[in-house]
DNA sequence: CTTTAGCACTCGATTCATGAGAGTGCTAAT
DNA sequence: ATTAGCACTCTCATGAATCGAGTGCTAAAG
């Protein structure tokens, strides 16, 4: 036997403990690897390989005399190097295709079906942050005088969402300077990105001739009020499915889950981080870096808007979870939601 | 001792029970009311009363040779005839102003603020349901042109929220048409109750003219559009702090609770009807219809934007909760957000 | 040299008995 | 009407005994 078939059989018996394990979420014994894998070898033979996967330590035992159960390493190194990509079945695309029928252009209506999908397929928590308004582009601006010194800005993006916000001017504006300010922002900004907005305010600042400067002045504040109006906010569900998964047995445990999740500013912040780059990331455990998700892996997507991440989602779930599994379905959706986004262009 | 005096000594002993229970979790016995509620009388008089009250269904003992827990008849009673209002201290009525001035005329502003300071001041969790759009006035309505048959519509309510939705228009419209929907509209229905422009155009379609016929259609289609655009919400927080309380140490009823509250139908249906009539309800245990929330009482009061009841906050705590406290927050948090909310006219 | 049958050993989980302690209910005395 | 006193009940914590799943090691077999 060759080492080439030595190395893939203690793959094969590494994805046997982390399928088992993950089935029952009971530690895995060498005869249950060796029924599942069906190698044709003994379980002796197996209980040698697993004290190698120990040594490894990709496997470990929870006491003396009790089964294995997979280390994060190993997770890791089964995630990276083991594990099959798992197509979604035909009635997983049925559902999700059909829930993504109610997705329309407005925040909400867009959340709460994909977070749907998520929890509903997974059996774990589903999450998505909100698209940030930063990374997308400018569509449209429209100004509504309310009061003498109040206005009501609504602006649309490209991928066709709406934002708005009162806002208090240091100056009365008759309504043809209102008309001045939108007209000329909207000929300007067309199909800019927002961070390049800010950027192109500010050079345009120092060129710009004196009779137009207030009003000038004036569109900057606004944008800036439209732009930051809303903080960035991450939506979740599906604890109680979580939550009765067997690691949460124990109160302690699903105390400290239900601490972490409530943390809405470390959640954003990591799928902030999951954003960034164009494919699917997986954090096991600690990678995660908040410690209230010690026995969490967290399965993240960005979507886009013509090919830059404006946002991210995913699925929370223990660590012991459906990777394959799991990936497959927060790349659908996240490609499904990307491809949504990018018909946003109403106009 | 008359009969009056008697009945006090028996109110006091639920009360030292209720409270005692309060506190500790912990059954309550003969001894620690006796030192609770300074009654000059031994131990053995509080048995004989508190057999009494066990008799009335007041109390109950979990196993024989166990302290008594209140039964939720017996908290009832509590709150209707015992329980004394405690007035907010001066620190809570500092810090909910504190966080009360971050509200502003954008719904998730109001609702983020809200539930933090109903959380945090109860330690239970907070809910607080979306302002209804039916139950509040019409202030303006601007149709922005966005393409040959699509339009956004944005509808400012007398307490200052902005709905926007966008529209299919089923004809194509000149940008003069538009003005003359927006302005026919904006001079009709000004300050009227959405409940009664459903009914006004209803009435109004019967009588119109022939020539203005079809924009009124549209106009029809429009309004209804803006009003059923968003489904009623509601939103909790604070279920890190909820389970933490001992009654959740048992995992069974964690879980239970927990699929509860993830149930927003149920709980909205809840906080619609603890949105009728003025004042603050308290719904005990299985008074809440939900079997989820047999654990649990709910305080709720309706917040009301020019006396007409629009929406629902609340606390959902253990059964066992500081019911003074709760519906004293509970109470000047909706007084309080009810005036914010009488002064959304921004005009 | 690899594989395997066999067996002793380990350790968690379950069961049962025991005792302590908290609290009650009842009775008889005040 | 109240209370001291006491027997009784039931939970909870502790510890011993047993069971069984699973391992690691050894020696034999392929």
């Amino acid at each position: 036997m060759d080492i080439t078939d030595y190395k893939s059989r203690r793959n094969k018996i590494l994805q046997s403990i982390v399928e088992l394990y993950l089935e029952d979420a009971v530690p895995v014994s060498s005869r249950a690897v060796v029924r599942h894998a069906r190698l044709n070898v003994s379980s002796a033979t197996v209980r040698n390989i697993m004290s190698e996967l120990e040594e490894l330590g990709l496997i470990q035992q929870p006491h003396t005399s009790a089964g294995r159960i997979p280390s994060d390493k190993g997770y890791r190194y089964y995630v990276n190097s083991v594990m099959q990509r798992r197509p979604l079945t035909r009635e997983e695309t049925v559902y999700i295709d059909k829930l993504a029928k109610n997705w329309c252009r407005q925040i909400e209506r867009v959340v709460e079906p994909t977070i749907q999908i998520l929890t509903s397929l997974t059996n774990y928590c589903g999450a998505i942050s909100f698209p940030r308004i930063e990374k997308t582009g400018f569509k449209r601006l429209e100004l509504v005088p309310i009061s003498r010194n109040r206005v009501l800005a609504v602006l649309i993006t490209t991928s066709g969402f709406v934002r708005n916000v009162f806002i208090e001017l240091d100056h009365e504006l008759e309504d043809s300077e209102l008309l001045r300010i939108s007209n000329f922002l909207n000929s300007e900004l067309t199909s800019l990105n927002f961070d390049d907005i800010e950027n192109f305010l500010l050079r345009k600042t120092l060129e710009i001739q004196d009779s137009f400067y207030f009003l000038f002045k004036e569109a900057t504040q606004i944008l800036e009020d439209l732009i930051h109006a809303t903080h960035e906010r991450i939506v979740l569900e599906g604890i109680s499915k979580m939550i009765r998964q067997p690691e949460f047995q124990d109160v302690e445990c699903g105390r400290r889950f239900l601490s972490a999740i409530e943390q809405k500013n470390t959640l954003l912040e990591m799928f902030m981080k999951g954003a960034e780059g164009g494919a699917v990331k997986v954090y096991i455990g600690d990678e995660s870096a908040h410690s209230g998700f010690y026995d969490c892996s967290i399965v993240i997507s960005p979507y886009q808007v013509l090919g830059k991440a404006i946002g991210a989602l995913g699925v929370i779930g223990p660590k012991r979870m459906d990777y394959a599994k799991a990936v497959s379905v927060v790349e659908y959706v996240a490609h499904k939601l990307s491809g949504f986004l990018d018909e946003g262009d109403i106009f």
